[in-house]
DNA sequence: GATTTAACCGAAAACGTTTTCGATTAACAA
DNA sequence: TTGTTAATCGAAAACGTTTTCGGTTAAATC
């Protein structure tokens, strides 16, 4: 099947090229007559422009790219849906990279992106990606470029992101308030800023309550794709300080998870011998007994949000207007659930003395 | 920032452009000290090829389109990421796009796709897809196409899938060897042949093994992104049976979650008073408590495998070699957790008369 | 009748490649 | 000398659009 071009439905109708391609795209300078005629054929051939010899032309793909670390997290996966709904909004498709947490891979693909002539890319970071030549470059193209989630505080770009400080801040000050006073936290690795942001925000809790900080209830996970390490971290807490701990906020829902898994194992009741915050608001989390408090990010926002601001670079630029880079913090919410809430016949009763 | 084309490596060094593409992709009538020239002058401006220009010319995209039902799923997410390792493996781009279920759009999409110039299209279809015309039109226009996951057996095409009604009659055989005798069976919708099979399979389990089927025992779940479903379904089967169901296999594991939700909530003992068996390994399946039973899918396999033939498809067809289309079984295996075993000190008692 | 105006159309250039085919030169053989 | 061969290069066409600009008619105006 052979597809057809402007130029086969000029010579059946015996006119030339010009006007074809003005009458399907709506010029005024074609006859009623000749417009009707044009139109038709088109439809009954089922002609559709070659995107090629658009692109070619208009400098224009269309096509906007998408770099995330990894797609099989609930998180992302609904960050593209996000984006992917705004995207078609916009008459736009998307090209999907994950970067596998992998600085030379992110790299790559910001280059193969590049290549293949997107109109502008979003891009969440890897863990191990510390320096920005690569993002550079993109802005030296010239085409708009939009960090979300693990975004890089340098690069001169606009920004969608959450307050994760402030989010932590929020969660453990709210576990202080409910009276839990010897609070644990299992961090992330100290690369992306999100986990040093969470620590710091929990520590600033803490002290802004009086609570002094004990850097020996603060756990190291470094893997985020399994459960191991909340459920080893516990073992470990549990050693080294017996049941005094009254409350773990963790720097996401597994990690929690993994506690989870380890008290169920050993006897040890949540929330009531042990209270659990987590962070990401994750499916499982509302399923899992008992159902994890978290934080709720608002992946589909940050999606929607990424693109949106994208796109309306993306308009500016084609229209020689100013582009102004925008910031936007998207507000998270505590979402609290029974893993934080002590039952009232049991109530906290380790008070730890100020 | 200009980009630089090929126009312009060759006015600086005084060659025509055609020398220079011919430099570029190693054509042997350049001379070693042109081609010397060239390579060097093209690595310091740093020369990429216009891809709309290539593929103009080579009537090639070097993309090709995924379109899934959603991609907040953890299946699919993991088909993705399989997907997208073989694609950068053959220096493809991958476009996605998702259906959110309905057909109309799905139909869109191709017509996107297809518009775009893609050089092949994997697709796992929407509940709601009952006829195939968009398909055809992709087959008419000579694009390599794959279905995956919930295909169209009609479609003349590469397919790649699982036996969902081996599997199902393999984890309900499993439970009637356990002992398990009155087992229950909640379903899915009857559009996708997916929750047909696995009907299928539950009831010919049954019938080999010698036990009536009970249509009675047979609850229809259609909304599969929520838990209520199972719950609520749950709640209607002891209404309707008492204690007197052994076990139930159901369509999805976040079926089974429901199911478990509503025996926490009412003091029932999974596995002790009912044994439950899911359905594609969902993450959480492995960290709920009980952990439940379940039938791996594999989907990386699965869209590793799609994307390998996809790709196979392509290249024969640049190379004008024939093309027979493949349908791939990805085999299944029951992923055996508590939620399906009996404690021993709590053997199963309830046996049905034969 | 001459001139302006409006309506309609098409030639041609441009976007940046790839590839065919012929041209040119120099070296070599007859 | 003529003819052959090998090595190197470039003109030009083609891929399918979009858009500028000028041309041709016919109607309207003076």
């Amino acid at each position: 099947m052979r597809t057809v071009t402007l130029k086969q439905i000029a010579e059946e109708l015996n006119i030339s090229v010009t006007t074809v391609s003005k009458a399907l795209k709506g010029y005024s300078d074609v006859s009623k007559e000749t417009k009707k005629r044009v139109l038709d054929l088109a439809e009954r051939l089922d002609y559709t422009p070659n995107s090629f010899a658009v692109s070619l032309r208009m400098r224009q793909s269309k096509i906007i790219g998408v770099i995330i670390p990894d797609t099989v997290h609930y998180f992302f996966s609904i960050v593209i849906k996000g984006i992917l709904k705004v995207a078609e909004q916009h008459d736009y498709m998307v090209i999907l990279m994950q970067s596998n947490e992998k600085f030379e891979l992110e790299k790559k693909q910001i280059d193969l992106l590049l290549s293949k002539g997107v109109d502008g890319i979003l891009i969440s970071l890897s863990n191990n990606t510390k320096r920005f030549d690569h993002l550079q470059k993109v802005i030296k193209h010239d085409i708009p470029l939009l960090l979300f989630d693990k975004i890089a505080k340098t690069v001169n770009c606009s920004k969608v992101y959450i307050d994760d400080r402030k989010a932590a801040y929020d969660a453990v000050t709210y576990l202080i308030n409910k009276g839990y006073r010897r609070i644990a936290h299992f961090r992330g690795d100290l690369n992306p800023q999100n986990s040093i942001d969470r620590f710091l925000g929990y520590k600033q809790a803490l002290l802004d309550n009086n609570i002094p900080f004990d850097p020996k209830l603060v756990y190291m996970c470094n893997n985020n794709t399994d459960f191991d390490d909340g459920y080893n971290n516990a073992k470990q807490m549990f050693e080294d300080h017996g049941h005094t701990i009254d409350a773990v906020f963790t720097i996401t829902d597994l990690i929690s998870i993994g506690i989870i898994k380890y008290c169920d194992d050993n006897g040890i009741k949540v929330p009531d011998d042990l209270a659990l915050f987590g962070f990401s608001n994750w499916f499982m989390s509302s399923v899992i007994n008992p159902e994890l408090s978290t934080v709720e990010q608002h992946p589909f926002k940050i999606g929607e949000t990424s693109a949106e601001i994208l796109f309306d670079e993306i308009k500016r630029k084609l229209n020689d207007e100013p582009i102004e880079y925008k910031k936007v913090v998207i507000p998270t919410e505590l979402v609290i659930r029974k893993s934080s809430e002590k039952s009232e016949n049991n109530p906290i009763k380790k008070v730890i003395n100020l």
